[in-house]
DNA sequence: TTCGTAGTTCGCAAAATTACGAACAATTTT
DNA sequence: AAAATTGTTCGTAATTTTGCGAACTACGAA
């Protein structure tokens, strides 16, 4: 993104989250887990959007890492991509869990 | 964001990943929930950019109800929500370990 | 060969994101 | 009163994101 350093963990993480960034990919993730695999088409049917933006949003997602796809003409299928997706619970997992919170510090929220 | 009809529980699973989909405010949080609390100078410390960014930045992490601040003049004070932080874990977890993958469908990573 | 199906890519527009320096407030110190 | 400290807000610029329709590709069917 920029040359700024921060650590390649919070780069993975952020680049995860940034993906799951936006309500139609989470649908999309959601469907296509609880599937384990369907076409383009089927997808296309779940959102309230153009197919010229679903495929965008797919894109994103294989660029993250966390789906790919397999043409079987004329048709595209779409699954997880199981290792990234493992990862990425990892990552998530150990971001939430690996903090324990004392006290309050706070009381404001201005 | 606009107005096509997502569910609310992932238009909010997606309003707290878009928020994490920076490196930047990974490492605020991170930094944040390894203190418990600390102040707007000290966050600014951890990170390669200018105050102003940092400002913007905890401003979205705000509005995303992950963390809150408190003045306390003529410092301010940030710390985690941790209300809010429960329920982004929950979410995360949710989407992560409802889910039972089967079978591996596509081969191809194209 | 022409048509239909299934998706991707292109071109465009509007809006949001990221980033910075400068200006500004609010208090404390000198 | 003047100066320093601590952050926020403003104005601006560059880039990215989101979204759409139209054009395009690739194949199979009529």
């Amino acid at each position: 993104m920029n040359t700024k350093n921060y650590s390649l963990d919070n780069e993975q993480l952020a680049r995860f989250a940034k993906a799951m960034g936006h309500p139609a990919r989470i649908t999309i993730l959601q469907f296509l887990a609880s599937l384990d695999c369907c076409y383009f088409g089927d997808i296309h049917n779940e959102l309230p959007i153009a197919k010229a933006t679903v495929s965008q949003h797919l894109k994103e997602l294989k660029d993250a890492g966390l789906i790919q796809g397999e043409i079987e003409t004329p048709k595209v299928k779409y699954c997880i991509n199981q290792a990234n997706w493992e990862l990425a619970k990892v990552y998530f997992n150990e971001f939430f869990n690996s903090i324990h919170l004392k006290e309050v510090c706070c009381t404001t929220v201005d």
